[in-house]
Formats: C-alpha cells, sequence, structure tokens
DNA sequence: CAGGCATATGAATCAGAAATCATATAGTGT
DNA sequence: ACACTATATGATTTCTGATTCATATGCCTG
C-alpha cells in the first residue's frame, strides 16, 4: 500500500457496523454469517457487505464449512492495534468529544 | 471513549488529506496553518477544518506564537499507530485493492 | 434434479462527512 | 483606533460510502 493510501485501511475502522463485527469475532472466536446477523440484530446482507469489506484487507479470514462461511478475526495484527488505540483515549481522550457528535465545537 | 465509538477515533485517519497533515508534522516537526497549505497546495480553511477534527482528539496539538499558530502531531501514540498498519499492510496487503478504487471485487 | 437454506452480489437510494465559500475573530504593528 | 495578516467558523453544496432491496449463486438433502 503506498503510504497516501492508509486512510484507505483506517476506513475499515470507521463504521459502528464494523466495529461490532469485529468485536464480536474477537469474542466469539469464529462465527458464520448468520451468527453475527443474529448477535447484532442485523440484516444479512447488511453484513456480508462488511465483511467483504474486512476480509479485503485481511483483517478478518474465512473459511467455509458446508453451506456456511465462517469468519474469524486476524488477531495477530488486529488485536495489538484496538490495544494501542485504547491507550491513546485513554490517556488523551478522557473528555475529548468524540462520543457527542451534535457538533465538532 | 466507550468501546463503541472506536469508529470514531478512525474515522479521523480515514481521509487522505488528515493523513498527508499527519505526515507532513510527522516529518517537519511543527508548521503553522499557512506552512501546511503551502506544502500541501491546499485552502486554509479547509486545512483549518481538518486540524480542528485532528485536534479534537489529539492526534495534534498546538500552540500560538503571535499571530500563528503551530501544530505538531501528538508523537508517543500516533507513531507507533502508524508502524503499527505498515506492518499489517507489509504482511496482509501486498497485493490487496487498497488502491483500486473502482470496485471491491 | 428439485427445493431449501446460507451467503453473495448489483443497482438504487440515502446519509453523513468533506469541500467550499463567505465571513468572523484575534493578534500585531502603526 | 485602523489596517493587515493568520486562522477559525458557519452554512451550503458536493461526494462518497453505507444501506436497502431484489436477485443470484452455491451447497446440501431428499
Amino acid at each position: 500500500m503506498p503510504e497516501n493510501h492508509y486512510h484507505r485501511f483506517f476506513e475499515l475502522f470507521a463504521t459502528p457496523l464494523r466495529i461490532e463485527i469485529i468485536k464480536q469475532l474477537k469474542d466469539n472466536g469464529s462465527m458464520n454469517v448468520t451468527q453475527i446477523c443474529q448477535a447484532l440484530g442485523e440484516e444479512q446482507s447488511k453484513v456480508s457487505h462488511n465483511l467483504k469489506r474486512l476480509l479485503m484487507c485481511n483483517i478478518v479470514r474465512v473459511n467455509q464449512r458446508g453451506n456456511f462461511r465462517y469468519y474469524e478475526l486476524n488477531k495477530d495484527t488486529i488485536l495489538p492495534l484496538l490495544q494501542l488505540i485504547d491507550r491513546h483515549v485513554e490517556t488523551w481522550c478522557k473528555e475529548c468529544q468524540l462520543e457527542r457528535r451534535r457538533k465538532w465545537v
């Protein structure tokens, strides 16, 4: 990835649904699409579309068993990444306005 | 930041301009707005708007000298973060389609 | 091979964030 | 106080990516 495409990578983590999917996989190991849908109360095609994005850059892997496709997190790189963010946020974003979205005042 | 706001953080790195700004600050240490604008050939208000987003979550800091506001990167957390991404990309995204945006096939 | 799941895909629409542009604020030197 | 520069802000428009919905593909079982 040329340096100027960093943002494409971060983009993958920049939506709530994909983050939720990642959390599910982090907690539960390996899940098929239906399981993810149920766990999140989200629609199948929506989840599939988003899994595709995650798959694209090896944030998740997939392996098929019969009719099902089991997705799992690429923990090697993703877990440390999330940890790093946690640390930053812990130290620097204590009262930062990440949550309140009304306006970026 | 509650866990479910991760994406707000990543969002900050998910645009080419902000990445360019970050790279400038990484390379040049401390720059005022005009310098950044010139370095990137971008418009002032555009840059200011984006710096604001970065400032919000301590990705950059600012300190004022006279009429100028000098921005610098919060290297402690941001550099390791970028490094981590580099590693992931190096290992996993060698021939992944991050750059070609036509379609996510 | 037919029927039924599980999942993927494509096209159209929708939403939200970035760019734009006009204007405001704030510091500086006279 | 005035003119000037540097930067910030707000409102509007523009774009891009996410959602939606309809449909396709693929596997499995009788």
